[in-house]
This record gives C-alpha cells, sequence and structure tokens, in this order.
DNA sequence: ACGTTCCCGTAAACCGGTTTGCTAAACCGT
DNA sequence: ACGGTTTAGCAAACCGGTTTACGGGAACGT
C-alpha cells in the first residue's frame, strides 16, 4: 500500500550489483538520521542526545548546544512513534464515532464539537485522531488506534463496543449517551430544553405538532429511554400534556440528522396526512430541512408553519428566517470532554462526579410564531 | 498531563510498603496483556504468536488456533504504536492545514473535502489524523506527527514548512496551492470556474461587481499570483473584460472564508460606498454571509442584488434564495488526494503526471437575476 | 589527605512488536 | 537407507527512541 517511508529518488540504471550499491548509497544519503547517528557524530552516547532535548538541565550547557548543532546539521528529528512507544505516551486524544467518518465531517453540529475538542486539545499539546468503524468494524478500529483517550459520541448505551474500551484501559469519556451512572460522560439537559421549545409553541397557541426525530445508528435503540431521541421526545410530551394535548406516535418522524433526512422526514409526514401547525425538529440540520420541505409545499414559515430546531449551531442565525432553536453549547461540550479525558486515569478525586451536565435553553429567532387563525382548530390541506 | 495507561482503580490505604506492594498486584493483573504473555502462555516463542495473526500460512493450523484461543482467553491485542515501529508504517494519512483546527471544523468547506478524505482513507484501510499548528507552530505540528502521508490544504507556496515536508521524505499530496509544477497537487480550475461565473452575471446586465476575497493565512501572501483569491481574480477579471468593464482593487474586500467574514466584508465595502448590483463571492460560506448582509440593509436577492458563491456546498441548495455558485469537486478532490498520497512513494509511473486538476462548472440557482432596471447605468443609494 | 557530595555522562535494559536467518524434524523419491 | 526438499517453529536482531543504574572526576568540607 504505503511506499516505504525513505526511497532512492531516482532509479538508477545498470546492472544490478551496481545498482544495489547505488541504492545504498541514495539510501544512506537519503535516510532520516536516528538518535544513533547524532550521538556518533556528536561523540556522545544516545541517552545524552535524548537528554540535550527533554532533560537539558542534565547535561552540561556547551555539550547540550554542541548536541543540538550537530543534530540541526543532521537535520534530525527524533522518530515521533518510536517517543511514544519509549515513554507509552501517543499525545493523542481520539474522537470516536459508530458512523462513517464522510456523514460525521457532512454534519455541521459534529463539526462544531469537534471544534471545541480541537481547541482544549491543542491547549494541552495534545493531537486529535479520528475513531470509526474501520472496514464496517469499530472494533476494529478501536483496536487500530493509538491514542492516550477516547471521546465517544452518541455511542449507545447498548454498543458491545463501551465494554471494550472500559477493558482497555484508556481513559475515556461518553458523549451524549449514557451509560453507567458513574461513568465519565459530558451531557446536556435535553429534557428540559425540549419542554421549553414546545411550551413556547404552545404558548404561541399550537396545538397540532409534529416532531422530527434523530434516528439510532443501531435500528434497536430506537425504543432506548436513554436515546437522545427519547430524551428530547419526553421534553416535548410534557410540555404538550400541560395542555392536555398527546402527541400520538404517526406526528413523531425519524431520520437522519442532516438537511435532507429533515426534508425526507417532512414529505413524509406530509404525505401521511399530518398537518402541523408547527414542527419540532430534534437537530437544527433536519429544521433547515423542514424549512426547505415546507417552501417547497407553499408554506409560508413562519405565518403557515412554526418550526424550532436544536442544538442552536452557528448557521441556525443565517436561516431564513433565522431559527428558533434550543441552545447547547457545541463547543464547550467538546472542550469539557477532554479536560474530563484527560484526568480520567487514577480518578484525581472520586468525590467530584466525573459526569457533567450542560444546561439549555431556548433561543427566539424567526421560525415561529402565533399559531394562524384558521388552523387553531380543525387541520385543514391548504397546499 | 496524560496518567500512565494502565492504572490501579482504587488507591489502597496502609503504608507505602504495603501499598507498593498492592499496587504491584493491581498492576500486573490489570495490564495489558502483550506477546510475549501470549508466547508464554501458549509455549510458543513470540515469532510464532506474531505469525499466527500476520502470517498464518506459515504455521500449522492448529498451532495457530491455539495461539489465536491463548490469545483471545488473554485480551490481547497487538500494541499498535509497537507495530507502527516495526513495520515503519503508521497507517495513517494526515490532514494538515494552516489554521488552527476550530476554524477548519467551522469551515462546511473544509467538512465536505474531510469527508473525502475520510472516504478514500476508510476504503485503504488508513486512519485519518489532523495536523495544524502546534502551539503556533506548524513545524513542531509536523514533527510530532507520525503519518505515512500527508496531504496539506491551502499551504501556499511560501509557507517554508512545504520544504520541511519535502526533506522528511514522506509522501505528500499540495491541495489548492501550487507549487513546483512537478510536485503532488489536487487543483481546480479556478480561473474558468469564476471566468464562468462573471460572464453569467455580465450576461444578465451586471456592469458593477463586487468581490468578496479569500484572505491568505498569512498575510504576505496576498499578492501572490498562485493563490486562490489571485486566481479567482483573475477569472472575474477576464469575464468583465470582455464587456469592457475593469474591477477596480476598491470593489475587492478581503476576510475569512466564513459566514461572518462574508457579512463583514459586504458591510465594509457598503460603508465604503460600494453599490454594486452583483456579489461575486469566493466561498459559499462568504456568499451567504453576503446574502445575509444584503437582507440587513433591505435589498431584495435577487431582485435588487445578485450573488454568486463559490465552492456549490450540501448547503447552497438549502439557502433563500438558493445559491448560484461554482460547482467544485470538493468530496471528489478529497478522494484523489488520498489516491496519490498513497501512491506517492517511488513514483509508479514517472509519465503520469502527480499533478491532478478537476473542473469547475456554474450551477445556477435563485440568487441571481437581470439587473434591476432603474441601476442599468447610474449607481444610486437605496438604503 | 580523605571521605562526601555533586555534576556529567555512559552503558544497558526496556517499550512491544516484526522479520530474518537457521535448525530440526518430517517427507520424498529412489 | 540416504541425500534433498519442505515444513514448523525458534532465537535473536531490529525498529528508534527513553530511562535507570552506575562510574569517574571535580569541588567541597574538615
Amino acid at each position: 500500500m504505503f511506499a516505504a517511508r525513505s526511497y532512492t529518488v531516482a532509479r538508477p540504471l545498470g546492472s544490478e550489483r551496481i545498482s544495489e550499491a547505488l541504492e545504498a548509497l541514495v539510501e544512506q544519503a537519503t535516510r532520516r538520521s536516528t538518535i544513533a547517528d547524532v550521538a556518533r557524530a556528536a561523540g556522545v552516547s544516545k541517552a545524552a542526545v535524548s537528554f540535550a532535548f527533554n532533560t537539558p538541565e542534565r547535561l552540561s550547557t556547551d555539550t547540550v548546544a554542541r548536541i543540538r548543532d550537530v543534530a540541526a546539521g543532521l537535520d534530525y528529528r527524533p522518530d515521533p512513534v518510536a517517543r511514544m512507544l519509549a515513554q507509552r505516551r501517543t499525545w493523542t486524544v481520539g474522537i470516536l464515532t459508530p458512523q462513517a467518518l464522510d456523514v460525521i465531517f457532512a454534519n455541521p453540529y459534529f463539526g462544531e464539537f469537534a471544534a471545541g475538542v480541537a481547541t482544549a486539545a491543542e491547549a494541552a499539546g495534545l493531537a486529535v485522531q479520528f475513531i470509526s468503524p474501520l472496514h464496517g468494524s469499530l472494533a476494529r478500529a478501536v483496536d487500530r488506534a493509538s491514542v492516550d483517550g477516547i471521546i465517544a459520541v452518541g455511542l449507545g448505551a447498548d454498543h458491545p463496543e463501551i465494554g471494550q474500551i472500559r477493558r482497555s484501559g484508556i481513559p475515556y469519556v461518553l458523549v451524549d449517551s449514557t451509560a453507567l451512572p458513574d461513568e465519565p460522560a459530558i451531557l446536556v439537559d435535553d429534557e428540559t430544553g425540549a419542554r421549553a421549545a414546545a411550551a413556547h409553541l404552545v404558548g404561541l397557541g399550537h396545538r397540532s405538532f409534529l416532531v422530527i426525530g434523530i434516528e439510532p445508528p443501531s435500528a434497536g435503540a430506537a425504543a432506548e429511554p436513554a436515546w437522545v431521541t427519547s430524551r428530547r421526545l419526553r421534553g416535548y410530551r410534557a410540555a404538550a400534556a400541560d395542555v392536555g394535548i398527546a402527541i400520538q406516535d404517526d406526528a413523531v418522524v425519524l431520520g437522519p440528522a442532516s438537511m435532507e433526512g429533515g426534508i425526507e422526514a417532512f414529505h413524509k409526514a406530509w404525505a401521511a396526512g399530518q398537518r402541523p401547525t408547527a414542527v419540532l425538529a430534534m437537530s437544527d440540520a433536519m429544521a433547515i430541512g423542514a424549512l426547505r420541505a415546507a417552501r417547497e409545499l407553499g408554506l409560508r414559515v413562519p405565518a403557515d408553519l412554526s418550526v424550532v430546531g436544536f442544538d442552536d449551531l452557528d448557521v441556525a442565525q443565517y436561516t431564513d428566517p433565522p431559527l428558533t432553536t434550543v441552545h447547547q453549547p457545541n463547543r464547550q461540550k467538546g472542550e469539557e470532554a477532554v479536560r474530563l479525558v484527560i484526568d480520567g486515569g487514577p480518578r484525581r478525586n472520586p468525590l467530584e462526579p466525573a459526569q457533567h451536565q450542560f444546561a439549555t435553553h431556548l433561543v427566539v429567532r424567526g421560525s415561529t410564531a402565533v399559531v394562524p387563525p384558521l388552523r387553531q382548530e380543525v387541520p385543514d390541506d391548504k397546499a
């Protein structure tokens, strides 16, 4: 697959014997210099070279200077892999996701989260690596990954990989998914945020809702009460129940958390006869999709239809109309995850809870308004 | 910083001497098993264990089975770092960017590109690692990175790190930035795309343009003819020149390639007295920002103002109005970059060009229309 | 002059795998 | 029964660093 790291630039012609010799020469000329080369050239031991870079105070200042000079001359650069092996530390934190990387990168929510991780990681001098299913197997990917800590996002408690990670002894933190109650985790108060969103709509007179939820990565988890869709749905239903409304199961439609997912979900619900006055979307991406689908059906937002999202992505300010949504601190979650995983080794202070829950709050923008007068009671077909 | 990978779960109380002994025990119980452990337990050599996993045909089938059983029982998992060192291969490809990771992840263009990289990398069994300035130094980050290949995106030819990468002997490919003409690179035909965009507007009767360009990472590179902004600007100007129009320098405003950048750029230009009938934005993100800024100023798009973007991001379909933009194959660029870097070692076929240029084309959507009648000649102030 | 301490630097073990000879036994044909 | 070829597995070198234990000499105190 990959060619060897050091190689000859030009293929010498001539007899094999000669060419071998030439290659050896070129090889030597082009080979990355090692610590042994530097030691030899500087007339010191390998240890001294190592000290010169890592613990200069253990050596006399002029020896350090000499070694560094020689090293610079040889363009020496310690092999990061060898260093990792020797110190048993990779200086890398991994972001683990059950979805493939291409769907991950297409998701702005994830981008903002990763931005938070990157900020904190950079501050701590850590590199960031993504761990996602390799040839369909997340377990294999975890085995391959050389990281000091794992940030697992959206990994349902049903995933067996959680056990694998636990056993591996690598510090980890779960994001957006509870598992054991004392397990390190980053959460947000989904239920309260969802409730606020629905209560806002109820206050505007809405009584007929469509919920657009996030489908779980593994088919089985949809019914799981800890799954994010279940948590948010509970919040929506609680607010609706306050005015004696029940959100029926056929008013809940699931799809992938993307704009396309939102479009399809809304069209599907519409085709099934749903005529809501308000949409409760569990992600901003899906809400944007719903906005688009509604427009395609000739509905004006917010005059004919109100839409509330979830996440408060950067783009939520730039949609037309600007999106009313539930704010959650996407970047902060990423930063805090790094912090949690960094001292996730021998738990510094066992009294301090390893879980961190962030608050959510509603941000009212332009995509919600009072229920259209004609639609106050009877649903009618207007497109 | 990071705690050692294997650690005792509970801190034993009592005298230090006793606690030490206990820790040693727990340590041993919890330590990840190594190839030596497996070899001992199975009564074979380390080599045999290695063969059992990597070259099973070198061993008898029942020995392989026995070793694998023992390994499974011990929950053995070869240390990826040790394996990397021994094979001198990391099975990782790095995406290098001169900007910090947090700005990178916030940029949807980059997300789509990374998605392409991820797709091809996953197919090849490669992990993806991001390389971005560490404590302000890109050179340091490159040194730290353990990758088999580097995909450098948006790295201007002026960056000294290119030289560093070249010297390191690691295969690499440059994206969106030419350097030496025979150097592996992924490019798009910026000039033709930009020209098509401007020609489209010219055809609609527009004569008064505002160009919103991408500011370079390092201040000095703005004037560089190879910088993406320069390339696209040439295209714009060529189309304008066809009808005898010159785009003056004060009609070109630069900013970061983000929505905020687009908003600021448009407002700045407006405040400076620019009253264009059409905006040529060099990125969709900036175009979306311009859309927003225009709306804030009371301009209707496309009735009062036409806007053309560049990139054809997924979101371009979902803006209001849907964005007319220059399409470039963002994901494909990522996939091709991986392919180029994978056989970037001893160049397989020196005749085959290492550079790959993709075509671009205009996608007309809803954000462009014929020039408003009142504005055909004289610019007037309408907000 | 004689320990004692401190300062520099070295040798060697180690991290956990892979890979290269090499050997001993099994197999083979005659 | 015997040389020649496979086959199965081992020992040891190696990848390129870090880290520990130790030794020699200079400085120091008395």
